[in-house]
DNA sequence: CCAATGCCTTGACTTAAGTCAAAAAAAAAT
DNA sequence: ATTTTTTTTTGACTTAAGTCAAGGCATTGG
């Protein structure tokens, strides 16, 4: 277990705060600690709070009246979650599930609220955090209103590419499932095209483990493409 | 022509916020007036500040590579946009052109921020702003990849009828084209549900007016059902 | 080593919604 | 009022992706 200021002080929303700040911020930080595939809250629970992930992984996620499950998000270490109801003032509007044994940081809302009153800096960083999501959002509206399925997977796997620093391959760090619900698809779809990708020597994929063989292809997919 | 210091009071971005500092803001907003079907900015462009449309209407939009056209958003009077790239520091993530002639406010962007830095509650409100903003998007995102369009349409006609305070009735103010797009669909879909939830007596739909004979049942279709 | 469980893939089928084309209706312009 | 243009609707067809069901594969535990 890392030291708690250690977290704070690399999570992107603090960044670049002084010390002093720091401090403060860890005082009103509650540790949370879960195993895997607990509850962190539900969908309309009230909202006290936010968290980051100091360890582990988060998925937020909505289930629909049949008991389709979609997942909005994964969540990793110094991610913050569950940010949005603090300062709406509502409820969670979707759920948070631990994926692996995580170690949380909590902030009390109204603690929170007090230091950003008092700080500047604090409160721009907080806009651009929530700035930040919300082109996300913009970016996952897109891909659901305006890819079909094979596009949205290409772009995901070159965004993972990126984030893994990696420039022709990949792994996955959820299950092919998890990835279907993520992608706003299901697994058989998933496995499909999967198996098209391959036949056409766009990737080569061996479990979690995707090769990319044809970055260019994949591109061309993931900005209007279809698949043949 | 309102005022402009009325329509900056009346605006929920500066819900709550004094005299002095409603005055500070208005030192700042520029008028800006637009003619029918002009270009705001384009996805792209840099963003030197934000806009509150004091009269008028905005769609806020996307074009995918094969010239398809996604609408994300209408704003009208009141209704702050392209925000988040003031925060963020990047570029504009879509497009905005008005629908009618309109005038609105821009707020340049350092002027904005140093405002802000200077003004925990106006900073509180922008953070709330934000917040409903991701509010919105999670439901939006939730709509298209859990619901099929008559759930959508449902559901946006639902909110229409909270929107204008009826009960029983709503007035489309956008053509159903654009109404299409802003589902995530074609109009020829969307002309077909709406003849199909006609056949059923769920609505009466005649033009741009359009009569809700079942509320209950439109509820649940938004919730969870298909249209037989 | 083999059973058992969970995850992934494949096949056959259905269905929602998109495409293309044309007609009808409504709105705008002359 | 009557063209002209735009918007909306309808029809026939195609296609992407979902459902259901079964089988394969792999990992874990007895």
């Amino acid at each position: 277990m890392k030291k708690i200021l250690h977290i704070i002080a690399e999570a992107p929303l603090f960044n670049g705060l002084g010390e002093d700040q720091l401090n403060q911020i860890r005082q009103i930080a509650v540790d949370k600690f879960y195993d895997k595939g607990k509850t962190v809250f539900l969908e309309g629970d009230d909202c006290n709070g936010f968290y980051i992930v100091a360890d582990g992984r988060v998925k937020i996620y909505k289930v629909s009246f049949e008991g389709k499950e979609h997942i909005f998000h994964i969540y990793g270490p110094g991610n913050p979650f569950g940010e949005v109801p603090v300062f709406s003032g509502r409820k969670f509007p979707a759920s948070a599930q631990t994926l692996l044994k995580s170690h949380l940081l909590f902030f009390p809302r109204t603690a929170f609220v007090g230091l950003i009153s008092s700080n500047p800096s604090l409160a721009l960083n907080m806009l651009a955090v929530l700035s930040m999501r919300l082109r996300q959002f913009t970016v996952q509206i897109e891909n659901l209103s305006l890819k079909e399925v094979p596009g949205r997977l290409a772009s995901y796997l070159i965004y993972l590419t990126e984030e893994q620093g990696r420039s022709d391959s990949v792994t996955l760090n959820i299950s092919k499932g998890q990835l279907a619900s993520l992608l706003g698809t299901i697994p058989e779809t998933l496995s499909r095209i999967l198996a098209k990708m391959n036949q056409q020597h766009l990737i080569e994929a061996r479990g979690r483990e995707i090769k990319i063989l044809d970055f260019s292809g994949m591109e061309d997919l993931a900005e209007y493409g279809k698949l043949q």
